[in-house]
Parts: C-alpha cells; structure tokens; sequence
DNA sequence: ACATCCGCTTCGATAAATGCAGCGGTCGGG
DNA sequence: CCCGACCGCTGCATTTATCGAAGCGGATGT
C-alpha cells in the first residue's frame, strides 16, 4: 500500500531513532526520508520528533500518532483478509503470542489442525513471557496471546480462561512418581528446578512459599522449560509445569500438586482490547475457545468464557 | 493529510456514483481519478467498484473498504485532537445528531455551555430523525447522537439514558390546563395533533392506543414539534412533546400524560459502539451526562447511567 | 440511428520525490 | 583540545510519478 509509505517511514524512523539508520534499513538516502519526516510534520501541523544530538526519538504527539499508525497497518489488513475471504481464497494470517508451555504439544497440534481445514492461512508464532506477550499485543505485532498467568494490562482483553493446577515432573522411577497426587513440601524436600521470574509457573510458586515454612532452594533456575523437563532426568529432581505443556512419556512423569499448596494457574487467551480482529486469528481464536472449553469439561474444572 | 487523497477520492467517487462526476468534484481530470482509482485496486489486490454501464457503484469489498476509510480518516481526526489537546490548544470539533425535541431549547444551552469554557471547540449539530441519527453514526458524519426513542441498532452505544414522560401541549386557556396530569383518552377526545410516523412520540403513541378502545385521528400530522406547538393556539387542539423540548411561556403551556396511559419516553445519549471519540466529543458527551442525571435527579425517577 | 454518458487509454507536459554532495552542530576519545 | 564520527538539514540536478487534453469503444435511452 503506496498511500501509506510515509507512514511506514516514520514507524521505522522510530524503531531505528535516527534518520540516518532508517534511511538505510528502508532502501533510501536520509535526505529523502528527511524531507518526508519534516514535510508530514509540517501538514499534521505538528513535530511528531524529538531532534537530539545523536537522532531522533518520538515526542508525546509522536506516541500518539505511532499508536494510530499501527492500529491503521493493522485494520486495513483486517479489511484484507475479509475482502480475500468473501472472494474465497481463505487466506490470511493469525500472528500468535504465546508461553513456553503451550510450544511443545498444545499450539502446534492447534495449528496444524487449523491449517488442515484452511490451507492457505500461515502462522507466525513468538513465544514470549507473560509481560512481553501483552506487549506485542499493544504494538499490534501479535494477534492473539495465549498466556499463563498475564499482568493483566488494561488493553490486555480476556477472550477464555482456563485454570489448570501445577504439576510436577519428574523421572518415570522417582519414589514421589508412585503417588496420585503430590504435596509441595515433599517437591521441595528434594532437589527442585523452577523457571526464572518472569515466568507464571515461578510467580505461583513465590506466592505458595511465601509466608509459610517452605522456601525454594532450587538446584536449577532456566528459562527454559524444555531444558527443565530433561534436566529431571538426571539428578532426581522435580521441575514444575502446567498440564497443557505436558505429555507423559516412559521416562518423564507428572504428577498434580494439591490445589491446597499451590493455587491453579490461568492460561488465558486474550487480544488487544477493543480490537477487531481480521478474520483468520478470529476464527483461529474460536477454535482455541471451544477446544479450551472442552479441556475445561474435560478436567470436570467449570472455565470462564468471555 | 495528502497521503490519504486516493481513499478521499475513493469516497468521493462512491458518493458520486461515477468517476466523471466525482473528478469535477474534486476539480482534477476524469483520467487522473480514474488511474487512481484502477492504481490502487491492483495494488489492493481486488477491484472495489462495480463497472455499470452509467457509472461504478461499491462492490461487496468496496464497502468493506469504504468503512474502514470513514474509521481511519475519523481516528487521524481523533489524534490530531489529542495532540492539540497536549499542546494546551483545547480546540477541535463536535458532531452531534439529535432529535427534533432538543433543537429549541436544551443543545443551544448545552453548547454555549460548553463553548464559554472551551471556545476553540466547534459544533455541527444535525437533526435527524431516530432512525439516521443512528445512521449518522456508522458512517462517522456525527460524533454523538441524542435521540428519542431510538431503534437500537447493535452498533449504537448507549452512553446515558433519560426517561420523560409524554407531556400534553395546549394553549393556556385551554380547559385541559386547568388540571395537573391528564389522561390520553381526555387529549385525544378533542382535535390533537401528532407528529409523522419516523418520530420518537408518535411510536408511542401508536404503542399506548394499540389494543384500547382509543384511535388516534390527527387533525394534523407534522414532521416539525415548532409548527404543532404554534398550530395547537388555532384550534384548542392538543399537541404531544417530550418536556425537554418545552418551555411554558404565556400563550402554550404543557401538562404530563399519566405514565399509566403512554410509557415514557427514552432519551438517549450514544456513540458508535466501540470508537474511541476525540477529546472535544467526549468531553462534551461527558458534560450532557452529568446534566441528564442532574434533569432525572431533579424528576424524582432513577436514569440508567452506562 | 443518434446523441449521451460512461470507463478507460495514449501521449506530451508538469509537478513531485529522489540521490548526491555539502553545511553546521554535538559528542566522545586520544 | 582537537579530530573524527555521526547527526539533522538543505541546494541542485535528475529521475519518477502524476496530470490534463483528447479520443476510443461500448451501453443506454429516445
């Protein structure tokens, strides 16, 4: 879209902070892209930058514009697909924001069901931690989040909300893996790994120690959860994980930690408040409801719709 | 804001209904618009109007699309607002569709009101009956509307809501206005007058005879409440309006209809569902909330805020 | 059959955006 | 303290995009 370029200029001008550099990611020589700068400040009757000695940065009216500048990139791509709908090419894109957790089994099962019915709708998939996720949200970068236990920012929007309790993971022969259900203190008795701080599961597990005689001494603190789930497997330890990012294997088991000790964790599907959505992340987002709502009956757990 | 000259054009030509007509419009050549036009359908990937024999009209894709240049021309008028609002010039502008009830007395108050404490801030007021008022709306050529009894389409947003009842107009030495309510059958058993069927109050009218032994037999229907409210001195006929457009002077006074007889009428104070409004509309909006609930306070009888 | 109105195309003229080179300024390190 | 690096910004020649005038072919209504 040609009419919109100055508009793409600016957004870039914004992320590299000077003219200069934004010239060169864009493919043009800096005094073009400045006169464009200066000339849509002149006609929007007001500077949208900051000069600085060392580039440019975003004044308040700038942050104001950028905002509009996306929420617009990303409506008439909405308007796009629709239009690409109703001539029933069934295209389109759903950008997705989403936890550890959901990455090894429950999104690409999700997707790939997806795409089976609608071939011709590609995905792209950033995951993230609970806090940056919204974030994408807000600059429009992602469609959707699927997260485990969001800030709750004001324009983060719930779509569904799942509770699921934590569990522990451990090696298939692990003396706490013969139990049904597992107490946190025996979890922690041993040699645990817990995720870093941003991460929901941590953040769960700091509230259930805290104020009781429980503390976390973890023999292993990663940001990843993967690494966690193998890690189990060599020194007996427990890691900790929400059901959805879970399969037990022959070597790896979980085991539910009493809602008594540990309180559930929310895994929350949500999009930037207020935003309508194009029409393949919301139809991909329905799928996602009514298949988290049948976890939710499954776990005999009532969920909150939206 | 000339990157955006090809979506006016668009809407010009959409509103014209011909590429010829819309060029002299917009005074260029029928062959500059009409590349335009071409130009940006290959670059939007689909045509957008319909090729008639007498000129183009929108396809199902242009009206998408036509939507989303309202949204989008609206939203930049919403951030220069903003803007100017942060630079401490508190100016802008307000559009406003109302009903015929609140042209006499209640909006001219109501803006000069606001215009001693904001004098930059300029109005367009249209008056509409309640089905486009709500039109207005959608298509972004009104701001806010306050209407009568609305039909409620989904995309209007009720901001705040006002019962009135139906009041009864008549000539002050008229026998009726001896007495401080009167019932319908009294009002209807002489000569009256009602408005044209689009109109709030004459619905509810329609609504309190239907089923009773009652029958509306107007000895004039008008499409203006300034012309019944004259019309009523001439013939000792009664007159109906709601009391926010009354004003007991000393020729036309005005008596409540019993609420057993004709429901209440709504007022209400909306938006389109789901826009955000500049910083003028929604300030303005924000001033008539607070004086309908001081009006309903004032009447003994609870408003629904939103 | 004819005049009318339409969308669309061609072509030379015109206006706008671009690249190049250079100016003056700030900043940080030798 | 000066020098190089980097910045935003500005004339000037050039390329590129846009426009206006005129005309073509088709559909329509009289």
């Amino acid at each position: 879209m040609r009419h919109l370029q100055t508009l793409r200029l600016i957004e870039a001008v914004a992320r590299a902070g000077s003219i200069r550099k934004a010239a060169e990611d864009m493919a043009i020589t800096s005094s073009a892209l400045n006169r464009r700068i200066t000339g849509f400040e002149d006609e929007f009757g007001y500077p949208i930058f900051e000069r600085l000695p060392r580039g440019v940065r975003l004044n308040p009216a700038g942050e104001l514009l950028i905002q509009h500048i996306r929420a617009q990139t990303s409506d008439l791509e909405r308007v796009r697909g629709q239009v690409a709908d109703l001539s029933g090419e069934r295209r389109g894109h759903v950008s997705i924001a989403c936890s550890q957790a959901l990455q090894p089994y429950f999104l690409p099962e999700q997707i790939s069901a997806y795409r089976r019915e609608h071939p011709g709708v590609s995905f792209s998939v950033h995951v993230r931690d609970r806090a940056s996720a919204e974030e994408d949200l807000s600059n429009f970068r992602s469609d959707l989040a699927l997260v485990v236990e969001p800030v709750y920012l004001a324009e983060f929007e719930v779509l569904f909300a799942l509770q699921q309790p934590i569990h522990a993971v451990m090696a298939a022969d692990h003396p706490l893996a013969a139990r049904e259900e597992l107490r946190l203190r025996d979890c922690l008795a041993g040699p645990h790994v817990v995720p870093t701080s941003p991460y929901g599961v941590r953040h769960l597990l700091e509230i259930s120690v805290r104020g009781r005689s429980m503390r976390l001494s973890p023999s292993l603190e990663a940001d990843s959860f993967e690494f966690m789930r193998h890690y189990v497997l060599h020194e007996g330890a427990v890691g900790f994980q929400i059901p959805v990012g879970l399969k037990d294997g022959p070597e790896v088991v979980s085991r539910p930690v009493s809602v008594r000790d540990v309180p559930p964790a929310h895994l929350l599907l949500g999009q930037m408040r207020g935003r309508t959505l194009p029409v393949a992340p919301a139809r991909f987002a329905h799928q996602l409801q009514a298949v988290l709502a049948a976890m939710a009956e499954a776990a005999g757990g009532p969920a909150a719709a939206r």
